[in-house]
DNA sequence: AACGCTGTTGCGTAG
DNA sequence: ACTACGCAACAGCGT
């Protein structure tokens, strides 16, 4: 008797510790492993600030394609192969159509606790309930369920990191399932299937950019990257987060799996078991928060608020984000986006990233708090616009969670602790190796000016073939000057007294703090 | 209700 | 190279 599966991979791009794909499996005569290409995730739009689709980079699409030739090849030496099918009109409606055409007993798919996630399934998990299709959505992006952690915690997501770890405990293991066959597939009958497309296919030709992600995406390359990363016992174990060096970049200073555990070419439950395992073996190790085990740790803390938390991804109607009356300047948006302040440290870190879509952890500190608190004042979520689109690790929950984080709009507070556009860097990479990798123009810039090129008397300037206000920039705000008024405006958004010559803003503090009593009763 | 403690990653200076 | 301190001072949480 037939008995047919889907399995519709999304994230989740890997066989190992794929409780989906194993489900799927059990009792099934045939399996259809698909993927549904959105054309509004990979095909041009030309109105887009930079190369790529309307919601990706073309670096992230290049790696989704990377994900995608890998997982099918593993599917094709295990008898199986990926279905890769057209998203018109788009893909909730093409999993719907196709549950129908190939007579499908059990949809089984990841779990996604994204918003937009959340609604493409429940269109998907509606229709198949009337056909009295078996829908199986295992939680296995993330180490921990955010609903259940949610429940635990009275309904309410944990707010801080040491409550949200106190309150997680012990992740489940990974599966041990190994396959050496997969049920074949089934007949597609007139579906039509595509080819993993080329990023020429998909329309980008001519492309001027000279330098791209050295990442490349997939599972392979994943559980490859990660070996590596282990071999170094003692690296693992004495890992520390925030002593990384933000300017490593032929040899970064992290293990550079995020984009692997954003697509789920690596298993967080897999990772997490292969750092314990390590930790075993040594004497002595980092803890949370951290150590490696500390960075997942983190990756499930932003889930989980995120999850819980109502608009999430914006100031307005978000009950754990501060109102912070961010100005509105394109000019500047527009420079900082583009690699334009007039500061080299922040201007290569831009262009590193629109060059390889990632960058250090601490150089992402730098430029977001250069954007919003520290210098411009710009909104987080323009910033967190620039992320998502360009970083090839982009994740929803983690993206839009660091951005409240930098922006002083929840989880940190502390806005009189900026980085310094200037110094932060320097202290890390003195001669300047990082911009000058990144930032050409400024390669003959001796040592001394290189953080501070406009500060270069012309002839040194001339000499370094680099004419600041011709070739490079000025400075599009003067730091002293701009955190000072950043640090003020923040004050008075927290609703303390900005500066103390001001009976005005004294004022408004003290009705501020009585409403603020009032609401509380 | 007021207070102390804590918080992954600031800067500049002194020793 | 490393640590310690002043700077000026935040919110959340627990007592």
């Amino acid at each position: 008797m037939e008995s047919n599966a889907v399995v519709w991979f999304r994230k989740g791009l890997r066989i190992h510790d794929n409780p989906a794909l194993d489900y799927a499996c059990r009792g099934s005569s045939h399996i259809f492993p698909v993927f549904v290409l959105d054309p509004r995730y990979l095909h041009p739009d030309p109105s887009a600030f930079s190369l790529g689709s309307a919601r990706a980079g073309l670096n992230r699409i290049r790696f989704l394609l990377d994900c995608l030739l890998d997982l099918d090849s593993s599917l094709r030496n295990l008898g199986s192969r990926l279905l890769v099918l057209k998203g018109h009109p788009e893909p909730a409606s093409v999993i719907c159509q196709i549950l129908k055409d190939w007579n499908i007993r059990k949809l089984c798919y990841e779990f996604d606790t994204e918003p937009y996630g959340q609604a493409r399934d429940r269109q998907v998990t509606d229709f198949a309930s009337q056909l009295g299709i078996e829908v199986f959505s295992p939680v296995s992006h993330t180490l921990f369920d955010p609903a259940e952690v949610i429940k635990k915690n009275g309904g309410r997501p944990p707010l801080t990191y040491q409550s949200f770890v106190a309150l997680a405990g012990k992740p489940p293991d990974p599966l041990a399932k190994t396959y050496s066959e997969l049920p074949p597939v089934g007949n597609v009958g007139n579906v039509e299937l595509l080819n993993i497309p080329t990023i020429e296919e998909l329309g980008y030709k001519d492309i001027e950019q000279e330098e791209f992600s050295p990442f490349g995406g997939g599972e392979s390359e994943a559980l490859r990257r990660l070996k590596e990363v282990l071999k170094d016992k003692e690296w693992v174990a004495n890992f520390e987060k925030p002593k990384g060096d933000p300017s490593a970049f032929w040899k970064p200073a992290t293990t550079v799996l995020s984009p692997y555990l954003k697509f789920g070419c690596l298993s967080s439950r897999y990772f997490y078991h292969c750092l314990h395992s390590v930790y075993l073996t040594v004497g002595k190790h980092t803890s949370p928060p951290v150590s490696l085990v500390g960075q997942l740790l983190w990756r499930e803390f932003f889930y989980t608020v995120a999850f819980g938390t109502p608009n999430f991804d914006q100031m307005r109607g978000n009950k754990i984000c501060k109102q912070i009356p961010w100005k509105d300047d394109d000019k500047l948006l527009v420079a900082w986006r583009e690699g334009r302040t007039g500061y080299p440290w922040i201007d290569a870190i831009m262009i590193q990233l629109k060059k390889w879509g990632w960058m250090h952890h601490l150089a992402r500190h730098s430029v977001a708090c250069f954007l919003t608190r520290g210098d411009l004042f710009i909104h987080w979520e323009k910033g967190r616009d620039v992320f998502e689109r360009l970083l090839i690790d982009s994740d929803w929950a983690i993206n839009n969670g660091n951005w409240l984080w930098l922006s002083c709009s929840a989880f940190f507070y502390q806005y009189h602790r900026i980085y310094s556009p200037i110094s932060f860097g320097r202290k890390y990479d003195p001669d300047g190796k990082y911009i000058r990798h990144f930032l050409p123009v400024l390669k003959d810039m001796p040592n001394e000016y290189i953080y501070e090129p406009w500060t270069a008397p012309l002839s040194i300037q001339k000499k370094a073939n680099c004419i600041i206000g011709k070739d490079y920039p000025r400075p599009v705000v003067v730091h002293d000057k701009a955190n000072k008024e950043c640090r003020k405006k923040m004050g008075e958004a927290y609703g303390k007294v900005g500066s103390v010559e001001e009976e005005d803003n004294v004022a408004a503090s003290e009705s501020t703090a009585k409403q603020k009593r009032k609401r509380r009763t």
